[in-house]
RNA sequence: CGGGGCGUAGCUUAGCCUGGUAGAGCGCUCGGUUUGGGACCGAGAGGUCGGAGGUUCAAAUCCUCUCGCCCCGACCA
């Protein structure tokens, strides 16, 4: 390919609607425009990477029995109603209608395409497993695209979905899957770590998130590098030292603190407390809905260490195991209002405690965190302003209801698991694997005859990987201040060959040479035959990410050499003009070997 | 859906408060010089100021409505 018939838009400046880096990076280097809210188009070296991925992703998919399918994006009304996820899809559905007045969707996911076919075709359990997968376009509605092509409504994914005659032949699946999905994400030169995950609106009994280390990312993600242990910040626990309360618990006592409203003030006050040595009173409202979307409302206190931040997601879970009443599920949690804190407590946040004798009312749910079981001698609110209490042993005078975990893991906190601490961070989901079991195939009635001869509904998996969003991530993860710097196997090319002058006709002629020759030893190569300056061909070079450069250059031409340059390092050696294309061939093939090999 | 911001040339933007000829840099075209990290000289092309309505002698500028985009939150297989 020659670059001056090559379409690369590359821009100078910064587009002014691009927040993140991969989103800046691929619109400056020329690999996407945006055409709407969410929607991208992709030009020919996105394109190029995004084959590269889906390639790798086939391989992968083949090696595990995966055969590849192309179902269609347009979906009438009637299989997602029989599913029961018209309805449960709601607004992230792309809805539309045809001419006779009849409902479709643009298909968010294809379980109900795959079940439908499976159920149709599909006789005896001889015919399983079966490993099926297409790589389709995706539309959703999001709430709210963002970040470029972190959070689009319409994307790429590699969707597969497997059918067995049992639970162990669909442990045996997932399994497939989720070696086949380290593979994929190693061979693309991503980091990543497996998270447990909710099974949401998919349903189903197990689930893993993929999950790749980036400040771009939408999760919080805690996990151990030692023991790979990981999860969701909504459900990561882990291990802190112990907190020495003295060597027994001493008379409870109440004193005036005026002031002071703050765990830290109270720090600093005389005659105060460390913050792990204090309790913090948390006010909250379960908000609870039953089927007539009639509302309840249910008051309760969260105790947590005084340095310990509450998780909304953990307190929610604390709340609706607790508060749900009947008929009533609870749907939210929020704090509670200044107005009702007053109410309920006969003080204001600042002063507030659950030592049970200075409680308005007795009844008040308490739920505390388990970082405070067995700790005395703390300090808390007095439920009247400007007065705390020393001396307060939790389970001496405190009626707890309920103990959860209800802190938020921090960085650097001991693994749960094994000996190793914790990395706490951003994260991006790149795929999401479900053991679905039989819930698709009960909803659409998908049976096989067993080797009883009786109609056994199929055992499901359903797997996905979100294409661009490896094409992000690894922008995301392999960049610097001049551009990208792509893992080999996914870069829209693997070498660039660059003449710095095209006017002066020897180099021109040794690139055309080099260019020919590479093309012949099947490297995937760009020749920048460009008259541009020297300045703006590397600029682009560099921005564009390819991994390695072959530079001609007059000086060096002088004395029969050219340079071999490496992006990531930015380095670059003077080679022989007759070695430079078996050595630029051998360190090409040996970069896609390291990957390729990795994981 | 709540909060905030922004729509002016292909890109980045000034002008808007205080109404009066729409400006710059980059990019683009042509000619010349130049060629190792986004050159220089000269000449040029390019703008319904997101859209509609209103106020006014006069609207990019003020008012109303509307569409679009970005960010934060809610939401999110």
């Amino acid at each position: 390919m020659r670059w001056s018939n090559f379409f690369i838009p590359t821009l100078r400046e910064e587009p002014a609607d691009a927040e993140v880096i991969s989103h800046k990076l691929l619109l400056r280097a020329g690999f996407v425009r945006q055409l709407g809210a969410g929607i991208y188009s992709y030009l020919p070296l996105a394109q190029r990477s995004v084959l590269k991925i889906c390639e790798i992703i086939r391989q992968e998919m083949s090696a595990i029995g995966g055969q590849e399918f192309f179902l269609p994006a347009l979906h009438p009304a009637e299989i997602w109603q029989e599913s029961g996820r018209w309805t449960v899809m709601g607004d992230n559905m792309f809805r539309l209608k045809d001419r006779k007045g009849s409902d479709y969707c643009l298909g968010m996911t294809h379980e109900e395409i795959f079940t439908d076919l499976a159920r149709r075709e599909l006789r005896s359990y001889k015919q399983l497993p079966q490993v099926w997968y297409q790589i389709q376009t995706k539309f959703r509605d999001e709430p709210r695209p963002k970040s470029g092509l972190l959070r689009v409504r319409q994307f790429t994914m590699k969707d597969a979905y497997t059918f067995d005659i049992d639970f162990a032949g669909l442990d045996k699946s997932f399994d497939d899957q989720r070696a086949a999905y380290c593979k994929v994400y190693s061979r693309c030169g991503l980091d990543f770590v497996i998270v447990d995950a909710d099974t949401g609106a998919m349903g189903g009994s197990a689930s893993n998130e993929f999950m790749v280390y980036t400040n771009a990312g939408e999760d919080l993600v805690a996990s151990c590098a030692a023991c790979g242990y990981a999860a969701n910040t909504e459900k990561a626990t882990s291990r802190i030292p112990a907190v020495d309360d003295g060597s027994e618990a001493l008379v409870i006592e109440k004193f005036p603190t005026p002031g002071v409203r703050t765990i830290d003030d109270l720090v600093t006050f005389e005659g105060g407390a460390a913050a792990n040595k204090q309790i913090k009173t948390l006010v909250y409202v379960a908000v609870a809905e039953n089927a007539k979307g009639e509302a309840q409302t249910t008051p309760f206190l969260a105790l947590l260490r005084g340095d310990h931040p509450l998780s909304d997601a953990k307190v929610l879970n604390a709340a609706a195991k607790l508060c749900n009443k009947e008929g009533f599920e609870v749907s939210a949690v929020r704090p509670a209002h200044p107005e009702e804190i007053h109410d309920l407590m006969n003080a204001h946040a600042g002063s507030l405690g659950a030592v049970s004798a200075a409680l308005k009312n007795a009844k008040l749910f308490i739920i505390a965190d388990e970082a405070l079981r067995g700790r005395f001698n703390m300090t808390t609110g007095a439920n009247d302003d400007d007065h705390h209490f020393r001396n307060v042993s939790i389970e001496r005078d405190i009626k707890v209801t309920a103990w959860a975990e209800l802190r938020t893991v921090a960085e650097g906190e001991g693994c749960p698991n094994c000996e190793a601490n914790l990395r706490l961070g951003k994260a991006l989901e790149v795929g999401h694997i479900f053991k679905l079991g039989l819930k698709y195939s009960k909803a659409l009635n998908a049976t096989v005859l067993n080797a009883d001869g009786k109609p056994t509904p199929l055992v499901m998996g359903s797997y996905g990987i979100g294409v661009e969003r490896i094409l992000a991530a690894a922008i995301e993860l392999h960049h610097d201040e001049a551009g990208i710097q792509f893992p080999i196997t996914i870069a829209p090319f693997q070498i660039v060959v660059t003449p710095l002058n095209v006017k002066d006709a020897e180099l021109k002629a040794a690139g055309e040479s080099i260019y020919s020759e590479l093309l012949k030893a099947g490297v995937d190569v760009l020749y920048d035959d460009r008259d541009e300056r020297p300045g703006v061909k590397l600029n682009d070079a560099d921005l564009v990410g390819f991994p390695f450069q072959i530079r001609i250059g007059a000086k060096k031409f002088k004395e029969g050499k050219a340079e071999f340059y490496d992006r990531v390092t930015r380095q670059s050696e003077d080679v022989p003009l007759s070695e430079i294309v078996a050595l630029a061939a051998a360190r090409i093939q040996q970069a896609m070997q390291s990957l390729n090999q990795a994981g």
